[in-house]
DNA sequence: CTGTTAGCGCTTTCAC
DNA sequence: GTGAAAGCGCTAACAG
């Protein structure tokens, strides 16, 4: 039995007796005039030693890779590991490979997992949750490298497209809803983002705290106040749930309570849940919660989570077809350098119900 | 401005007025012989130009990738994605890149993960909590192309060595454990597993068992006795919760409830705490129960977990370490096969403490 | 319809 | 100390 190596395109022309550009032309789909006897014979042929064309001499010759790198900030954040996959799913859908890293479980996270992408020559990149504190040295260097960058979610940066959960729109159904219920005194709890940073990094935080006042405000004024904290969020992809406990124990310290609290998103909430179980304060009768994305944890959580369902699937598919239409070098439509889908509000026991808001 | 393209080895000799051979062996270390001056304009020029080489050049002349997959099928599984961010970070390491991929969210997962693992010619491969119904053809492709596997926790493959954490112990610790608390009736909850499969395949199951029931025959007769409940797990990444919380529905069905339940994994006992709180069985009052992998979010869990904490860090290193050798060509040291690493018992409330268990 | 040819960017003898 | 040259596996003109 002979050492089996990896079969290349000569052996299988050689083979089928004809030449390798003959291989490589009906392989690669250009077999526009061949005999299909010829076809037909190195098809087999190649199928039967188990052939595949060799990634590195393709993208040599090719001079493109055919990969699409995706970099995730997800750790143990289940909504971005959701859509990072999504992005990976769509990625391959669109017929390119993936280069998938997420930086957290690196030396020098960021940097090093740039570097490998750039190394990899991937043609485009799709940058999963970005936090607002992402170096824009990093995306300097795409852009010299001519490599078009889309964000999915997270926050925003000059220059790049981002497709992502409209913010706004789910946090004033998710405010108008509790109001619905009854509930008074409602309190916004979302971490304080890129101390320093343009306005614009913040995003997600922004965006929530508006459609959070303007549900308040729409509604009749002998509401009372309508409170946003920004809280401490450390190293929030490896201590999700620790950030949200942390900030709802602060906020448990006070004397009179918010009758509704929503978080940022649901692994806060979680921890927030924690934090009221250690306090025995009850959930949702003594104080209404909710979180945001949707995450599969939410649904089995102390208290099944009511939240704010991200279309992962969709707002992948879209980021990824606008870095695609980048690569292919066309032009941004006029939607494209922002793209807002909207979030689903989704109903469970975690904001109560009208009667015991009326408690 | 001009448009600047990505750098190429030419490009730096050109710019130090050298030759490419001398620019390649400076860059690569075997600067044996050059002199200072050379050494250092060159090292200069490149850092100036951005130059990185060319990894699909390299990987062509060099006849190695510089690759190492990693193959994983975690969902939603937290523990199966630490594990195999850890074989991530030790890949790097251990100098080379990393080619990662969930196969779940691939159309025609592991074929085509395992397709792209093949085309993008890696030396070796990381399985990451592979199911006992992973297809041993795929195996076999890879053994053919003379690359080397490695399992990382998950089900046992004929050839494949495997680093894993020795759950036999650990659900002895457990049991032990629930035991000295006074606990009696023990119910073991685990997926039935690998479906006319060779046995082996099935080790995470049948080595939790022996754990169990190992602890219950060291101690006292007078214990009653133990049992162990094979449930069905249908598409376990994707939804972990859920099986657990069906497995636990079933047996809450019965007359006489066990005192103390303990799951395959955390997931398992979080969809459990979930069915114990549809019926409003308490936890650990009336009923005690029990994880394993201490992943985050058991800490924060309706009731936070007692469990067994796999060394992910250790286990992910002793993995990659043994395929780097066998991509060396080295043989397999004596323990190498099958290395089991301790896991380390977690005590959180859900077990309970002694005086409840005695009510 | 099929084959010849010229590289892609890099590493590695082997000469000088 | 340095450089010339060959060639990894593949594709894409261009010839026949």
């Amino acid at each position: 039995m002979r050492s089996r190596t990896v079969p290349t395109l000569l052996q299988v022309a050689r083979e089928a007796g004809l030449s390798v550009s003959t291989a490589s032309h009906i392989l690669n789909g250009h077999s526009s005039r061949y005999s299909e006897v010829t076809r037909a014979s190195v098809e087999k042929i190649a199928r039967r030693l188990g052939y595949h064309p060799n990634r590195h001499a393709q993208a040599m010759r090719r001079k493109r890779s055919g990969v699409i790198g995706i970099l995730q900030h997800a750790g143990l954040l289940q909504a971005a590991v959701q859509k990072a996959n999504q992005a990976a799913l769509a990625v391959v859908t669109a017929g390119y490979e993936v280069l998938n890293t997420d930086v957290l479980w690196r030396p020098q996270g960021v940097q090093m997992a740039c570097s490998s992408m750039l190394d990899a020559h991937v043609e485009g990149l799709v940058l999963v949750d970005p936090p607002a504190t992402f170096p824009l040295e990093e995306l300097r260097r795409f852009r010299l490298a001519h490599i078009p960058v889309v964000a999915l979610g997270g926050a925003r940066f000059p220059e790049i497209p981002q497709v992502r959960v409209d913010a706004r729109q789910g946090m004033r159904d998710l405010t108008r809803h509790l109001l619905s219920l009854g509930h008074r005194r409602l309190c916004l709890l979302i971490p304080r983002m890129g101390e320093g940073r343009d306005e614009a990094a913040c995003w997600p935080s922004i965006e929530r705290q508006r459609g959070f006042r303007e549900a308040y405000a729409e509604a009749d004024a002998a509401l009372g106040n309508a409170e946003v904290i920004l809280a401490e969020s450390p190293n929030e992809a490896m201590h999700p749930y620790q950030n949200g406990r942390a900030a709802m124990r602060e906020l448990l310290q006070r004397p009179r309570l918010p009758r509704a609290v929503l978080c940022s998103n649901d692994d806060w909430a979680i921890g927030a849940l924690n934090a009221c179980a250690e306090r025995r304060v009850r959930v949702p009768e003594e104080m209404a919660l909710t979180g945001f994305d949707n995450s599969m944890i939410g649904e089995f959580s102390m208290v099944p989570l009511t939240t704010i369902a991200q279309p992962a699937e969709a707002m992948a598919r879209r980021a990824v077809e606008i870095l695609a239409r980048l690569i292919r070098g066309e032009r941004l439509r006029p939607g494209d350098p922002l793209v807002r889908l909207p979030g689903e509000l989704v109903i469970r026991r975690s904001c109560g119900t009208g009667s015991a808001a009326r408690m």
